[in-house]
DNA sequence: TAATGATTAGGTAATACCTAACAAAAGGAG
DNA sequence: CTCCTTTTGTTAGGTATTACCTAATCATTA
């Protein structure tokens, strides 16, 4: 097959992922947060319930950088904070219903996408497709 | 089909494509490019041959603002500027070679990724997967 | 001579980092 | 059980970069 050809039509179903994503992030005003800033979001995310320091050890950056993200995360409803009962130094972070919408938007975006191939295509060529995505696991970082 | 399961592995697919944009990212040092920075050098690109005032215009910003992207860019040799013979006022804004292919990481990205659907599947399957991207065809914006 | 294109000078706000210093709490040694 | 050290979080103050701005100026054209 001719690659160029290929390559073409990839672009087209890439292009109906992105509009997908643009949909997503248009209705959850996703582009106020900056890239490095939904990666800290990732990570809350990923350890459910962390600390300041645990954060900031996990980024390698000065605890009180990753507490200057985490007052602006929380005046933006994205995370609560609440004092641990068992050591009171610790304050215990973890991701609001609206931080956690934004930490998976991956997951919006991909549903979204899900429902485009859903209405385009047959269930026989929904099980073709999905049979080829399968030829290409990778291994997780 | 169960969405959940076609999601899944989508996003096997995509983790390839987002793996070969990684790739040609890291070989182009694109990371130093910001969203609003490559936005701008696309524009660079449509208009092939451009002037400080058309940028400022399309952008709405101001032109001292504009001035100092130009600049910038022109530092880190990404765009060619010369003189008008004609109106010796206007200087002429172009891509370089490096700010073409930084304007068109797409191409290279998709063709990265081609390579990879070609290493991963059949004559048969990939044609199969043209005809099926075919179907999201969208219009351009 | 007025308008246009580009540029310089100087300023603001936000992001993303830093070090130094410190209070509160916890933990261990004697 | 008290004293000392460590840990956790926080405040204060600083830097560099990005992305914008207005006002003013220079060269050129109409």
């Amino acid at each position: 097959m001719d690659k160029e050809q290929l390559r073409l039509s990839l672009n087209k179903f890439l292009k109906m992922y992105f509009n997908a994503c643009r949909e997503v992030y248009k209705e959850i005003n996703f582009d106020r947060i900056t890239k490095i800033q939904f990666r800290y979001l990732k990570a809350i995310r990923k350890f459910e319930k962390t600390t300041l320091t645990e954060l900031a050890d996990t980024f390698n950056i000065s605890k009180p950088s990753m507490n200057e993200v985490i007052v602006k995360f929380e005046k933006s409803g994205l995370i609560d904070r609440e004092k641990s009962t068992e050591d009171k130094r610790i304050t215990v972070i973890s991701l609001t219903e609206v931080g956690n919408t934004l930490a998976t938007t991956n997951l919006l975006e991909s549903q979204r996408a899900v429902n485009k191939i859903n209405e385009a295509l047959t269930e026989e060529e929904m099980t073709l497709l999905k049979n080829i995505f399968d030829r290409f696991e990778v291994d997780d970082e």
